[in-house]
DNA sequence: TTCTTACTGATTTTT
DNA sequence: TCAGTAAGAA
């Protein structure tokens, strides 16, 4: 295409233009300088290097808001990618929220997923699919993978088929299709990846589905060997703006410079301090070479930070201060006051966390003159979602209101999973992975042998599991009552489905229910029991749960127009909601925090070999060290008005004790930023003359007293700096306070249970307290509030 | 086929 | 420690 056409296209649309640069421009009052530069700059190639808290999603909105509002693009020519459904919806409600009107819409703002799904959609043929192909989740590929392994006579132990689909994905990632696998990648997997590779796209195909990675793929391939496709596509996308650049691994970066090579209007917003996924895949390279890759390119640097104090920011700046290669940025506030970073250490982790949760109920109340403040303002941040127990089970004895944010999401739950194999066999007879799912699921006393003999019918007839399971039943291969249900199921279910009478929850009810799976939460009742009308009792402890899950699915199916439309969109979408029922502090691992902030932050565990984590360091070395340090930026800086960093000296690892000494972040850590607090066990305020410490550590605890921190050099250079400041030690935790006014509604011996712990029994009553024997958990304490009698267990 | 018991091995996880 | 799996028993 020559540039002629260019300006032709341009020249058509430069009277409008110029009549909407007469509109006003409210949404360019409320940037700063740099903001107002990266969203005025429209021509050309543009990197907006934004630092934590500096307003890049506002400028970003902006920029769309401006394009629109000159006349440079419509809605539907701009294309906006970001890595998360959430940053899409957060983009698309300010960007209408900034034009005050609901505008048809930006067909082309999604996640690099989504609007892969709806392109590939319109050119599935060429990549050998059809455009109804299905979405293979996490689970369906490695089934499939596993049936691929033991094919090839491959020892599934010494070569566990997880670590295959690790590799492929990587060499997704690397937009690598099996014919373009580097020779030096030839002795993956004992020298069977390649050709496992191969063997699982053609078998993806031939089931005409797709897994995550072959989305970007796919499309990358087809814009490389159609040049028509791409250059249509290149004249439609006028405007193209990425969020998140740093996160971008090969694949979407090929995919966007494809894209972006003919207007070359690509503006990529990031920040190479906080690319924390190199091990997923994401290359900072790319943010890093982006002037070279983009010629021309004009570079915005948002430095100004609106989000925490100087301290803060400055003990972030120290951190990052030590890795190599960074683009570089100077974080600034205007901001004056403000706390320092506080900084203790402890003695083992469950001081740690009994530390930080009185400190939590401490500013709950308000304490040292500071109003009080909400749980939903403060948050801990670790390293690995392992840590998170001890901080889970502190609160739920002391009784304080936390939420976990990650963790297993509401459509990977295996429930909801295996509710929706249903619909899908249902919406789709061929879907052979979701019948193989649920056909012994309920379990149907269908095993190894007759699931093979559904499979070999199903090759030797040319149809699918379903119809080949038909046939086994119809010739007497296969005698087996609940498989004639299950399919004769199928039949009815989908003519329910079509049947414009019945309501999407109806159709989902009726498939859970007669499917048996409900009934396989509860313990098989007898004929007597059933005539007497006793309650079902559930079957383990996580069965209610999970019937609360199965509801909650039930019931988004109420809003959908159909249950194709129902499946496609979860596919894509792994949101989980957060209840904000209460205010709870929340818990969450460093990488599940970016983007966020909050008033109150705390980040223990700052010790060496768990942060930075020693694998991370023994596989990538010096890259590895520098992400983790990018991920102790990330920490520090989703602060707005207090930090605090923490450690312990020992801590429970894999039921063994383990020492180890404090994190070489900390000592990264510019001291005029950093107030050390001296805990509480050890210097205790008003002692007097502090114990020499290891005696001090030995009546504590004598298990770990060879390898002492308390000796070590890291700890004596803390205590060089300590000020030795009285720790704000709250003067009681709710724990140790009984309220005896409070009259039980348990009894001793009761049966009871808890969100965590499950089914157990009371043995003692202490006010508001309960000691109670759980069946699998052991005896614990918790509070009352907590526990629910048996019968009142919500459904 | 399915339930039980012994063993192993263990970050981070946007879609 | 504990969860998730793999081989044996009913």
């Amino acid at each position: 295409m020559s540039s002629f056409d260019e300006m032709d296209a341009f020249d058509g649309a430069s009277l409008s233009a110029r009549a909407m640069a007469a509109r006003p421009q409210p949404y360019l009052d409320g940037l700063n300088p740099a903001q107002r530069a990266a969203v005025e700059q429209m021509d050309g190639p543009v990197l907006m290097l934004a630092g934590a808290g500096t307003g890049k999603t506002k400028a970003l909105t902006a920029r769309i808001v401006h394009l629109m509002n000159t006349g440079r693009a419509r809605p539907n020519e701009i294309l906006a990618v970001t890595f998360t459904n959430k940053a899409a919806r957060e983009m698309k409600n300010r960007v209408g929220g900034m034009l005050g009107q609901q505008i048809e819409g930006m067909p082309w703002l999604g996640t690099f997923h989504a609007i892969c799904v709806k392109l590939l959609r319109r050119h599935a043929e060429l990549a050998g699919l059809k455009s109804n192909f299905t979405i293979l989740d996490t689970d369906d590929q490695l089934r499939l993978l596993k049936q691929l392994v033991s094919a090839a006579g491959i020892d599934d132990k010494r070569w566990p088929a997880r670590m295959l689909a690790g590799i492929i994905d990587d060499w997704k990632n690397r937009a690598l299709t099996p014919d373009k696998i580097p020779a030096a990648d030839g002795g993956a997997y004992n020298h069977k990846g390649p050709e496992l590779y191969a063997q699982y796209q053609a078998r993806l195909l031939e089931l005409n589905a797709t897994d995550f990675g072959d989305l970007l793929l796919h499309m990358v391939t087809i814009f490389q060997t159609h040049g028509d496709v791409l250059s249509q596509y290149q004249r439609w996308f006028k405007y193209i703006l990425v969020d998140e650049y740093q996160d971008t691994n090969v694949a979407q970066y090929l995919w966007l410079r494809l894209l972006a090579s003919g207007h070359k209007n690509i503006c990529c917003v990031g920040d190479d301090d906080q690319s924390i996924y190199g091990w997923r895949g994401a290359e900072v390279g790319n943010i890093l070479r982006f002037e070279t890759d983009f010629p021309g390119s004009h570079v915005v640097r948002l430095e100004q930070n609106y989000r925490s104090t100087p301290h803060i920011l400055g003990a972030a700046s120290g951190v990052i201060e030590g890795n190599a290669g960074r683009l570089g940025k100077t974080l600034w506030t205007e901001e004056t006051d403000g706390e320092k970073v506080r900084l203790i250490g402890h003695w083992d982790g469950e001081e740690e966390a009994r530390w930080i949760g009185d400190e939590i109920e401490a500013s709950q109340r308000g304490t040292r003159g500071m109003a009080p403040m909400s749980l939903d303002h403060m948050a801990i941040l670790v390293r690995a979602s392992h840590q998170m127990r001890a901080f889970e089970d502190r609160f739920l004895t002391i009784g304080l209101p936390y939420r976990v944010i990650g963790g297993p999401r509401f459509y990977e739950r295996m429930e909801v999973r295996d509710a929706m194999a249903y619909f899908r066999v249902v919406t789709s007879l061929d879907d052979d992975l979701a019948f193989e799912r649920i056909v012994n699921t309920p379990k149907r006393g269908l095993g190894n042998v007759a699931q093979k003999k559904i499979q070999q019918a199903s090759k030797e007839n040319g149809v699918n599991f379903v119809e080949a399971a038909q046939i086994a039943l119809d010739r007497g291969i296969l005698k087996n009552r609940k498989l004639e249900e299950l399919v004769n199921g199928f039949v009815r279910w989908r003519q329910m489905n079509r049947d414009p009478r019945y309501n999407l929850t109806e159709v989902a009810e009726t498939i859970l229910d007669e499917s048996g799976y409900i009934d396989s939460f509860f313990i098989p009742q007898t004929d007597a029991e059933i005539a007497k009308g006793v309650e079902r009792k559930y079957k383990d402890t996580e069965a209610g749960g999970r019937l609360e899950n199965l509801k909650e699915l039930v019931k988004s199916l109420s809003e959908e127009e159909s249950m194709q439309g129902f499946l496609e969109r979860v596919a894509l979408i792994m949101d989980n909601n957060t209840d904000n029922s209460e205010p709870k502090v929340s818990i969450m691992t460093l990488h599940a925090a970016k983007g966020l902030e909050f008033p109150c932050v705390f980040l223990p565990g700052w010790e060496d070999g768990l942060f930075p984590s020693q694998r991370s360091m023994d596989e990538s070395g010096q890259k590895g060290l520098e992400e983790e340090r990018r991920l102790a930026y990330v920490g520090i800086t989703r602060a707005e008005e207090l930090c605090t960093i923490s450690f312990a000296a020992n801590r429970r690892v894999f039921g063994q004790w383990q020492s180890s000494l404090p994190s070489r972040f900390i000592d990264e850590l510019p001291q005029e930023h950093v107030d050390v607090l001296t805990p509480p066990g050890l210097y205790g305020g008003g002692f007097g003359a502090a114990a020499p410490q290891a005696e001090v550590q030995s009546n504590l605890h004598q298990a770990a007293s060879e390898a002492n921190v308390y000796n070590s050099p890291g700890w004596r250079r803390l205590q060089a700096r300590s000020q030795q400041r009285p720790v704000s030690q709250p003067a009681e935790s709710k724990n140790t306070i009984i309220d005896m006014t409070a009259v039980s509604s348990f009894t001793v011996g009761e049966r009871v249970f808890h969100q965590k712990f499950g089914y157990g029994a009371v043995l003692e009553i202490e006010g508001d307290k309960l000691e109670i024997e759980f069946e699998k958990a052991g005896t614990k304490k918790v509070v009352a509030k907590f526990i629910s009698g048996v019968d009142d267990i919500p459904f």
